[in-house]
DNA sequence: TGATTTTTGTTCGTATATCGCACAAACTGT
DNA sequence: ACAGTTTGTGCGATATACGAACAAAAATCA
């Protein structure tokens, strides 16, 4: 790949996009400048593109992204098998459970929802596919952290901001590895208030017919609902059969 | 806006990463550049623009997209209000009625769901934030539609292929228009069976404090559960009092 | 209020990177 | 081996990005 393969302005764009969030729905020109990093001018020409394009809505002041750039999102959602396969299957897990259940993958140093089926709100966040969650402090997280070769875990717990979000967070990269080889060795992870207090979940790898692992499943729960030993002994079982079934038709 | 003020690059890009879907998940450089219109060139230099930044896979013949690209849509999804606030409505509303929630809002001539409560699956296409649907033959975009003032619905439609996904799909514009001015004066719109043999579903706009309308809920059944009577005197009068309390809390 | 400062948005000339074309190379299947 | 197809590359023409300077709008303060 040459140097002249590549679209800065595309990848500029993007960067744009990205600069809105939960915190930052309504952006100026000069926001998107500092967030992202970019010449005002730069940002500006991004920003009335997207705003052309009808991806973008400009009241003179402030740029508010708008519904089609959710066509971004799904055209990975439909384009990728993976979601359409697992959600049946989430659907019966989570009715067996009573639980909400969910798939995500690795992105980096977080964990991607790409399925989910959720029974009652348990969070304070609203998880839906394509929300983030750091890996070091979620259950699937832990799980895929645990499958990767080499120093890889590492390498990205130490890209990771290890922050305490409740007083059970493991933050310490030592720490954090003996537990993933603990996971490794039981085939199961167990998160408890790590992320929020009062929020249990348990999560197990999903692997494809070839033996490599794909992604990660899990049902979250409320910590005064069930106890720990419940979910092992209840969820886990449960959730052993959606492997197993879901084994035989990935990949 | 002058004409220096539009990234050409960033727009092909964008249309670049619409062009995976659901029947295409696997693109190489030709067939990105057939369906995008953009010359092959620049297709593989979008392609490996987006390879680079980690939003798509190169296997040195098939691009595929990466879960990264969620993190478009979900800027979106986390950026704007509506999402978030709805959520716990639908939630109650879904669980009230035992059936799925949903509420999206129009890009075109489709309705995009934004945020959905979902009971059981009943239909054969998996609804999630981000899906699209046609708005002529879903009972959301009927209500978004009645309330376009003048002429634009009419606009809409006529840029719409109104194709018979059933034997009781209205195709006819006239018929159409009629039926849009019934729901303007009966409040809801129902859709029977005309996108989907076996499936009903009844909804009602979502209205700001201002007064204008901001989106529209839903809820869906299976036509073997749900008489059409029962859908108005049972499920209706729940989602009038979900409308209320939502009333007060948009724009 | 009005002057002054600060911030924000827009314009412009120029250096530079991208585009699209035409051609070359690599594959594919017969 | 060969025709057909797909992918990679070089180059001139063109469009974009940069940075700074300018204009406009807020914010601050006398």
């Amino acid at each position: 790949m040459r140097e002249t393969d590549f679209i800065s302005g595309f990848a500029k764009g993007l960067r744009v996009i990205e600069a809105f969030g939960e915190a930052t729905p309504r952006l100026s020109i000069t926001d998107v400048s500092t967030i992202t990093g970019l010449e005002r001018a730069t940002a500006r020409r991004c920003l009335l593109t997207l705003s052309k394009l009808g991806y973008a809505h400009y009241d003179g002041k402030f740029f508010t992204l708008t519904s089609r750039v959710l066509r971004l999102g799904h055209a990975y959602l439909s384009a990728t098998p993976l979601p359409r396969i697992v959600q049946p299957f989430l659907d019966r897990l989570s009715e067996a459970t009573g639980e909400s259940a969910s798939v995500s993958v690795l992105d980096g140093n977080e964990v991607v929802y790409i399925a989910r089926a959720a029974q009652r709100r348990v969070m304070s966040i609203n998880l839906s596919p394509g929300s983030r969650l750091p890996a070091y402090c979620a259950s699937m997280g832990r799980v895929l952290l645990a499958t990767l070769p080499g120093q890889q875990a590492r390498n990205i717990l130490e890209t990771t901001d290890l922050k305490a979000n409740t007083q059970h967070t493991l933050t310490n990269i030592e720490e954090l590895l003996n537990e993933l080889q603990h996971v490794r060795e039981q085939g199961y992870a167990i998160v408890d208030q790590e992320l929020e207090m009062g929020l249990r979940s348990i999560a197990i790898p999903l692997i494809g017919a070839n033996g490599s692992t794909v992604a990660a499943l899990n049902v979250g729960t409320q910590a005064v609902r069930t106890e720990l030993t419940e979910m092992v002994g209840r969820y886990l079982p449960i959730m052993r059969e959606t492997q197993a079934a879901l084994r035989l038709v990935l990949l």
